[in-house]
DNA sequence: TTTTGAAATGAATGATTGTTCATTTAATTT
DNA sequence: AAATTAAATGAACAATCATTCATTTCAAAA
């Protein structure tokens, strides 16, 4: 009997656990689709990246779509946690706002060929894998749309259709990956962030609002 | 010699010509490639929607590949010719920029799983391809900043990066595509042209624009 | 030590599919 | 009509891989 805390031991140290080996070929998996393509990567490389054999990668998921499943999931996940993250603390609307649009942009433009994932491959799984992204993806915009209510509650933003404004926030946070794979970087993330930050702020203020931001030492000159 | 009349008269009235057999081709495969994906069309099956044998395919096209080239280049060709079309006859700048805008979201909401091939697939093919449809890209969108800096050359709009504005048109025009296939709709075209007009003019105009914007008789309530 | 069973292997399988090419069909010319 | 050229066919080929499973490795338990 003295050796099931060895055993617990093993599994916390050692880290050889089912889930933890499950998650090493998801990683695997996401690297390898985000860099060379869901079909022009084998399960084979998967396993060697992963530094086990292609047999095992079945032992923890029933297909190689599956991984797909789970590789995008990953990515959305990551975005649904990172984005709360740079919002809490902050308790003014606006502030609130540019922070949260300011974090989704920059966690996309961290991984920029791991956003695309689910804009390439979403299409091919299942409905009933579709249908899990979609929730996912549906609840990481909740995050900014509460964000875009409150201004507009605090008077700051003008009455718009807050469904409309948080996809076109969604997007172009999204839209640092999609162009600037495809186009090339034109611009820097920073550039990136503030030139759209501030067509968005404008567009959206109220004079209230725009009295405000300044208040707040946003000033931009002239 | 009464044959060469009638040799002639073949090729106008089938229309089984070398150009438009291949046509036929990139038409079957633009389609089943926007509908099923280019690893899941097989070229039998392409043949078979264009009504003709595998084996033929391969007289007018190197490649499966080149297939998938020729699909995305025809739909962004579509684009940088439809774009104008709406363009020419006005002179307005803003009326221009405006209908500029508001063609190329209809053009991508007529074809959205086409617009969506650019962006699924340029990533497997080689670089030579890639760079003719970044090309034709950057062709289409020039379109756009033209639009715009004579806005801005004609007092209307601020002076803001051309370029940051253009891409984030365009990235809004494909976003009708890219969003409304994975999220479904939420708003009609309509909405969606109207909304994000009225937020990119908004952002955009200085005081003269604005006030020539409503003179133009585009007068929003209130 | 011996037993047990989970973890892991990797060669073999089977199905798919892009591509080729010997052959046929059809059209054009002589 | 005969000959020539072009267009088209579709069975066969070859390569690729996802997946399976008989076998081995290895650590824990008895």
């Amino acid at each position: 009997m003295k050796n099931i805390q060895t055993a617990q031991e093993r599994t916390n140290s050692t880290g050889s656990n089912s889930a933890v080996r499950r998650r090493q070929f998801v990683n695997a998996a996401t690297d390898l689709f985000s860099n060379k393509g869901f079909h022009e990567t084998t399960v084979k490389e998967i396993a060697e990246k992963a530094g086990a054999s292609p047999g095992l990668v079945y032992n923890y998921v029933r297909d190689k779509e599956e991984l797909l499943l789970l590789a995008i999931m990953g990515v959305l996940e990551s975005y649904k946690k990172e984005v709360p993250k740079a919002v809490n603390g902050q308790s003014d609307p606006i502030i609130r706002f540019s922070a949260a649009l300011t974090a989704y942009i920059e966690v996309v433009a961290n991984k920029p060929k791991a956003t695309l994932l689910a804009y390439r491959y979403t299409a091919i799984l299942p409905p009933s894998m579709r249908d899990q992204i979609k929730q996912l993806e549906i609840e990481t915009n909740r995050i900014i749309s509460e964000c875009i209510s409150d201004c507009i509650a605090a008077g700051y933003f003008r009455e718009i259709n807050v469904e409309l404004i948080s996809y076109r926030a969604v997007l172009l946070a999204h839209g640092w990956a999609l162009k600037s794979w495809r186009l090339g970087k034109l611009h820097s993330v920073e550039e990136y962030i503030e030139g759209n930050l501030d067509l968005f702020l404008t567009a959206l203020f109220t004079d209230k609002g725009r009295e405000h931001y300044r208040d707040l030492g946003f000033v931009k000159s002239k």
